[in-house]
DNA sequence: CTTTCAGCCTGGGCGC
DNA sequence: TGCGCCCAGGCTGAAA
């Protein structure tokens, strides 16, 4: 479920809480996840730094008393997975039995809900691992430059909007942000990637920077599955201009939304103001 | 190379 | 209340 505002609201939430306390217990309870034992293991380490890569949620853990290297912590939420810390050690306002938990030495303790079970878990000794290779750009970052998206998108006939959810080009955007990024710049999500004009290409960029940091700032969607790491609700989804509304009405041109079908997934736009 | 499609899972909401 | 659908924010890998 979660996209980059998501994930990037619960990597900053759990780093605030978590930042250098030490894991004193690991536990896995779904058998179809695995994590491995021995030297790399995650008993004893420190942790150091928790932060987002993509749309995975990584946390740096120190050697601590293990006298190995640094490992990382890689979990990617999918549809449905959600990282909760609870200062009590223990879960409570969550239906959900959890996945996986980590407690920590000086109270507390992590867990891993997640009810589709989609959710992956990863145990990485080096950042090459996990971290996106270098062609692969996080619009949140100033490598999301005219120069690259142009060069990027020049030549797809993809439809925009699954090109945006392209997650070997852009990391980060998902089904709701993809159409709500077209509907800030009335673009069509149908219109072929590589058909934008130079003008189209810079409101494209400027609307995917504006949506995510506005959507970052309110802690982002809230639907029926996501909750943040306390277990509280984003806001964002009060924002929202098209995604879920379909038959609604378009506060631009007084059109109505529709609902169409993209490789599978629901697409969200108003044909009378996205051209 | 591209695009399509089933599969991974569970639960909520709908119409009957 | 119950049943059978359809829906869901992601991603992979096989097939066409």
């Amino acid at each position: 479920m979660p996209e980059l505002p998501e994930v990037e609201t619960v990597a900053r939430q759990l780093h605030e809480a978590m930042q250098g306390l030490r894991i004193s217990r690991s536990r896995v309870f779904d058998k179809k996840l695995s994590l491995p034992r021995g030297a790399l293991g995650l008993t004893g380490r420190v942790i150091n730094k928790v932060w987002r890569s993509g749309k995975q949620v990584v946390l740096s853990l120190d050697p601590g008393r293990s006298g190995c290297g640094p490992i990382w912590l890689v979990v990617h939420l999918r549809m449905t997975g959600r990282l909760i810390w609870c200062a009590n050690g223990t879960l409570d306002r969550v239906g959900d039995k959890p996945r996986a938990r980590w407690d920590c030495e000086q109270g507390g303790a992590l867990f891993f809900c997640d009810t589709r079970r989609f959710g992956t878990l990863q145990v990485c000794q080096s950042e090459e691992e996990f971290l996106p290779a270098r062609a692969i750009v996080d619009p949140t970052t100033r490598n999301f430059t005219m120069r690259w998206f142009r060069q990027a998108l020049s030549g797809s006939s993809q439809p925009i909007k699954i090109w945006l959810m392209r997650q070997d080009r852009l990391v980060g955007l998902g089904n709701i942000y993809a159409s709500e990024i077209l509907y800030d710049c009335a673009l069509s999500p149908l219109r072929p990637a590589g058909s934008l004009n130079e003008e189209e290409l810079r409101e494209l960029r400027a609307s995917t920077r504006k949506i995510l940091r506005r959507a970052i700032q309110h802690c982002g969607v809230t639907f029926s599955d996501f909750q943040d790491s306390r277990g509280e609700m984003g806001s964002y989804q009060v924002y929202l201009r098209v995604y879920g509304r379909a038959a609604g009405t378009c506060k631009r041109c007084g059109g109505s939304i529709l609902r169409i079908v993209q490789a599978q997934r629901g697409t969200f736009y108003c044909p009378g103001c996205q051209k």
